[in-house]
RNA sequence: GGCGCGGUAGCUCAGUUGGUUAGAGCGAUCGACUCAUAAUCGAUAGGUCGGGAGUUCAAGUCUCCCCCACGCCA
């Protein structure tokens, strides 16, 4: 037995993510972790809401609530639309808890005593009307260069010039647009992490498996340009974790809070720490999962992300972790996922395009999404939805392949004998050979599953499933029945030995239409196979089985049509 | 402008360290079957591997130049 600590990238707190958010992360990440278990692994399998920063306030006061009341309400959400995708999380946390609180704080202490902060003065806008320092970006006014009159503090959209808050001409508060601003001093820290390039570089370079999607991106910011450079753990801001040195003050830097970015990913050991009190446990329980020094030298830990998100994962949390001097466990796999676009175009939050997590799930069960999604997966490059594509992808390999052998078997068998596993003749030749496909199937699935190679996994796993179509139209046992019941009854007992085995292998992609099959064979729990042969023979003559109702119903070109009109956001119709 | 990932059959994608007639699924066409969700199974057709030059006995696979799409950074 070996065990997994899986994290999925975490999800920000202010709405609903989108299919592409959730291929690129929980998904992935959710078909690992089940798989993991099913082969009898021990897992701990941990995401979380990302709470703090400015976007946060923001749409929190959009919403007229507040920020902590927003974020308890947006969680909730989240949560439930996760179950709805049914991620099999050990515990769905909050970067604002008690214990991201307690870690963020001691993790900024060692890293002060390391001598790898340091404080930096900076001069920043603050708005009198809205009373609080303004990003960058919160600040808008007319562009020095060009004129445009919506040019942001950090940048002018119209003209790509970088820009310095005080450059704006007439700035003013993208917040409130208030005019009523000045220009403060403030204290903030910084991460040095340009001293630990070097360090940084030879991990990366130890890591000869990891994809070369997350290597070249990690390599280029540790060595473009500058480098790695020092970064800014702190804000103005009352939304966040308070700056303290552990338990202690930190002098000067009263009413700060630390900077998103920092206390984000630290929030993946916090969630491990709400994990175990969640259930009761101490601080062992997660310890074990997490330090070295107390019993995680035999985890594997494997962690899942956009592509967007590799450099915090490759370089920020690694210096804060590495920084701090102690024996955290380092990520040993770090999954990494290109975008998926929507409909030849990219999924759009602001414009309404594509479909949303909780909109899929009024449309169709959560089975379909995930099987498509996964199958469909943006592993080498960004991948396309399409409506014709997915409804052809899921009639063929659900409806046609999977569901309808489930059919087929239960009823020929209900039809020619009863509704029970049914007696007479043994397996002969083509049993042994479909056996001994499916053997080499079922390694080759297992290899793809362990080398998290989804889409592969995905196909072997389909080419599972045809295998039993292909049996039953070679040995026929609708044309065997007429001459020779006996032989017609082995092959049908096979058969409906297979619906369990498919159940079994296709739990972590299908989770639900796996335990339906569960039930419909009056199979009380899940098993994965390590032999074929045995797992074909696990139903005894006499056993009773439900014939199903429609395990996957076919998606019609009405709706597909229907869906795509409504998804596709408030772009112009071409005249 | 710099950098990065890509550009392979109508569609979605595989193609290990360069090596025999470039693969899969879907879609299309034809055939078989009739137990089943008009399902299944088999067969066939389809690509000068973005373009050009080069290295090599041999290149989708290496080198250089160019074009296109996307992304990141400045």
């Amino acid at each position: 037995m070996t065990r997994h600590l899986i994290t999925s990238a975490i999800p920000y707190i202010n709405g609903i993510k989108h299919l592409g958010n959730l291929i690129g992360s929980q998904l992935p990440a959710d078909l690992y972790a089940r798989y993991q278990r099913a082969r009898g692994n021990e897992v701990l399998f941990l995401c979380a809401t990302d709470e703090h920063g400015t976007p946060a306030e923001l749409a929190a006061a959009k919403a007229g609530k507040p920020v902590a009341e927003y974020c308890a309400e947006m969680h909730d959400v989240q949560a439930r639309i996760a179950d709805g995708f049914r991620m099999s999380f050990d515990h769905f946390g909050r970067s604002s808890s008690a214990e991201n609180h307690k870690l963020t704080q001691h993790f900024a202490g060692k890293l002060q005593d390391a001598g790898l902060i340091r404080e930096v003065s900076d001069k920043q806008i603050y708005s009198n009307t809205d009373g609080r320092f303004l990003p960058d970006r919160y600040v808008e006014g007319t562009c020095p260069n060009c004129d445009y009159d919506k040019a942001r503090g950090d940048q002018c959209e119209n003209c790509t010039k970088q820009l310095d808050p005080t450059d704006l001409v007439n700035p003013r508060s993208a917040i409130s647009g208030s005019t009523d601003l000045e220009v403060r001093e403030t204290k903030h820290l910084f991460l040095r992490q340009s001293t630990m390039r070097d360090q940084l570089d030879a991990w990366i370079e130890s890591k000869k498996d990891w994809p070369i999607l997350t290597t070249s991106i990690a390599r280029k910011w540790l060595r473009d340009g500058d480098g790695l450079r020092d970064r800014g753990i702190t804000r103005d801001l009352d939304w966040g974790i308070p700056v303290k040195n552990g338990d202690a003050d930190w002098p000067e830097m009263e009413g700060k809070v630390f900077y998103v970015w920092f206390d984000a990913p630290i929030e993946y050991i916090a969630c491990a720490g709400e994990w175990a009190a969640a259930n009761g446990e101490d601080d062992a329980a997660w310890e074990r999962w997490w330090r070295t020094d107390k019993g995680a030298e035999d985890v594997t830990y494997t962690q899942f992300m956009g592509k967007d998100n590799v450099p915090f994962h490759t370089l920020s949390f690694p210096a804060t972790i590495l920084g701090s001097g102690e024996p955290w466990k380092m990520v040993d796999h770090l999954k990494s996922f290109n975008f998926l676009n929507y409909d030849g175009g990219q999924f759009s939050t602001s414009q309404g395009r594509g479909v949303f997590m909780d909109q899929a799930l009024d449309l169709l069960p959560p089975d379909y999404w995930r099987w498509w999604l996964l199958s469909h997966c943006p592993e080498n490059s960004d991948s396309e939805f399409t409506w014709e594509n997915f409804q052809q992808s899921t009639n063929k390999d659900l409806a046609d392949v999977l569901g309808n052998f489930v059919s087929r078997v239960t009823k020929f068998c209900r039809s020619k004998f009863s509704e029970a596993v049914p007696e007479g003749g043994e397996y002969g030749a083509e049993e042994h050979n479909l056996i001994t496909d499916l053997q080499v199937r079922l390694e080759r699935y297992q290899d793809h599953m362990d080398a998290i190679e989804v889409r592969k996994a995905a196909a072997e796993l389909r080419g599972i499933w045809v295998a039993g179509n292909e049996y039953l139209q070679t040995t026929a046992p609708w044309t065997t029945f007429k001459t020779d019941p006996d032989q017609a009854a082995a092959q049908i007992r096979l058969a409906l030995n297979l619906i369990g085995f498919y159940a079994n292998l296709s739990a972590p992609f299908i989770p639900d239409a796996a335990k339906s099959l569960l039930e419909t064979m009056h199979i009380d729990a899940f098993e994965w196979p390590k032999h074929v042969a045995a797992a074909l023979s696990i139903l005894e003559v006499g056993h009773a089985f439900d014939v199903p109702e429609v395990l996957f119903a076919k998606i019609s070109d009405e709706d597909t049509a229907a869906w795509q009109e409504r998804f596709s956001g408030t772009r112009e119709p071409a005249k």
